[in-house]
DNA sequence: CTTGGAATGTCAACAACACTGACATATTAT
DNA sequence: ATAATATGTCAGTGTTGTTGACATTCCAAG
């Protein structure tokens, strides 16, 4: 396919996307999030953690003081599987589970000073790849990156997401 | 963060990232996934496949003849995980195996007709949202979106990608 | 104050999908 | 002949998800 002709199909309004055009969007996101996880996963993998603890520990990272019910929506896995995943965390003093005040069923989770120095070195590998990403493929990309991301959100999962990020465009 | 301060941060040259640029770029592509992965996963669940019989069929399909070891190496998996999966393709008569001309110990794999319907099923499925996606985000969003994808993946990653898209901009 | 329901935790069983290690079988290359 | 390659298979293990059932704790409504 020629360059100059492709290239034309996203400088004017309508947008005619091929299967071709799709389905590179759909590898792209398959090899890319392989890419995303390979970092933080060799961490993960000395400790003998899994992406499951890495997920958690990012989240209350990010909401410290969340309660279980939150973060189980946010995650989108059972309590059963949070459970398991948190019990380990709190076992081995990553993880706070402190009972709540106003509501004492609730369950408030923090990170202890070990949890934050986990969560530390598998966002600096996360991050160090992203940073790469973004320096290579330039200011315009990474804003056209986040847009493009955000529309394949599902509107529950969206509203986690707008959430934690405050809405704030990239 | 005032809007006006924090787009001026990617209209000019040099980008400075902040680490909550970065860590919102984190997110999205962890809430992303997960919408990108929705649509397929309930057809899958009907008729009691998996992500991993998904990945299979897509790649079968865009590489027909093509070999265990080639698949393999796209997929990133051991021989044995994805043996289980080609077994139950192979046994439910969505794609074939068939022994090699030139080198008779390889084995290469296609679709049967049966097979191309549940990968289109599938496809269409993801196609879907993407293009949904695609047209929300505009196409210079698009364009960035890729961009990034292929700067976060892993060199050997890319290879396959490349080999597969043609190496064709968006 | 009792009772219903919500939030949480836990146990058991199970399935998908990845891994390692070991071994077998063709087939090709040296 | 022998070594290496491509594939398949068996057995065991681990992570992460699922359902279903049940206990506990606590808030709130009657």
């Amino acid at each position: 396919m020629a360059q100059g002709q492709n290239r034309s199909e996203h400088t004017h309004g309508l947008l005619f996307l091929t299967d071709e055009q799709l389905r590179k969007g759909i590898e792209a996101m398959f090899f890319a999030y392989r890419g995303f996880t390979a970092d933080p996963d060799r961490i993960l993998a000395e400790k003998s953690y899994g992406r499951a603890h890495h997920r958690a520990l990012h989240f209350i990272h990010r909401s410290p003081g969340t309660t279980v019910n939150n973060l189980l929506s946010t995650l989108g896995v059972t309590k059963q599987s949070l459970n398991r995943v948190l019990r380990t965390l709190i076992e081995d003093g990553l993880v706070l589970n402190k009972v709540g005040t106003n509501d004492r069923r609730q369950r408030h989770l923090s990170l202890t000073d070990a949890g934050r120095e986990l969560e530390q070195a598998l966002s600096n590998a996360q991050r160090d790849r992203m940073r790469s990403a973004y320096r290579q493929a330039g200011a315009e990309a990474v804003y056209g990156f986040c847009t493009v991301l955000e529309a394949m959100m599902d509107p529950e999962l969206k509203q986690h997401y707008d959430q934690l990020t405050g809405g704030d465009p990239v």
